[in-house]
DNA sequence: GTAATCGGACTACAAATGTAATCTATTGAA
DNA sequence: TTCAATAGATTACATTTGTAGTCCGATTAC
């Protein structure tokens, strides 16, 4: 029996990027990588990282002054969990609908396409 | 200046799905259509139901003894405001990262591939 | 006509989430 | 050595979400 994955929020999701992204990493690190991208004041990055350990979502070493910090799941584990439900809730499952919807809105640039295409025809027929 | 849309949260999208598919309906016409998926209690699927009107993503008819129901936004203009979201967040932006994993792990079938392929081919290159 | 029922309005209440601030012990700087 | 800056622990507090329940007036079934 698999364990199931504690689901993360939105915000959650954020910090976990900067720690996928390299690990382990100190409370400050990631405070900093996020810097740019959120406005987000420093105590409440740390909350946000304290809540992932207390979840076991998020590691940590305790054995330097400084506490490091690194994630117990992959990125690719959680992609997939999200995307799965993401997928049956807003497209009732199918996965083609939605790329159906991006192909025919032209949010996908035409090298994007041209790239699909060849990843699709990598695949074995 | 468009309105940015409000949003919903993911037992609200249940409730939004049921009337995308058929609108206008009654409470009760919501409620019987959630009865197989949800095991969610009347009084339940009519809060959430009132909260998206509060939001304003729902309209009411009140001109027959029972009120109606009907979205005041479409799906699609949902799904793609949620996927550019989701994809930002969960992919980095890349709908592409996404679709490789999809492809590489088999969670599409070979149908879906060949089908992908051809829409794909049904854009001018 | 009277009681049970139903729809709508309003209320409830805990958990999760967003967004920090305060308190405390340690450490580094002057 | 003493004081200020830091890191970690603890606490705070409003909003949103999940999940209903209660109250009230209209309607329906007897």
């Amino acid at each position: 029996m698999e364990k199931n994955i504690p689901s993360i929020s939105e915000s959650e999701w954020e910090i976990m990027n900067v720690l996928w992204d390299k690990a382990p990493q100190t409370a400050n690190d990631i405070i900093f990588a996020l810097q740019e991208s959120t406005d987000w004041k420093p105590k409440t990055i740390r909350t946000l990282l304290d809540r992932l350990v207390q979840k076991d979502v998020v590691g940590v070493n305790k054995n330097l002054k400084v506490y490091t910090f690194f994630p117990l799941y992959t990125q690719e584990k959680y992609q997939r969990a999200e995307t799965e439900s993401f997928i049956k809730r807003i497209y009732g499952g199918a996965l083609k609908s939605m790329l159906v919807q991006f192909i025919q809105e032209d949010t996908l640039s035409d090298e994007d396409i041209n790239e699909l295409r060849s990843i699709l025809n990598k695949k074995p027929r």
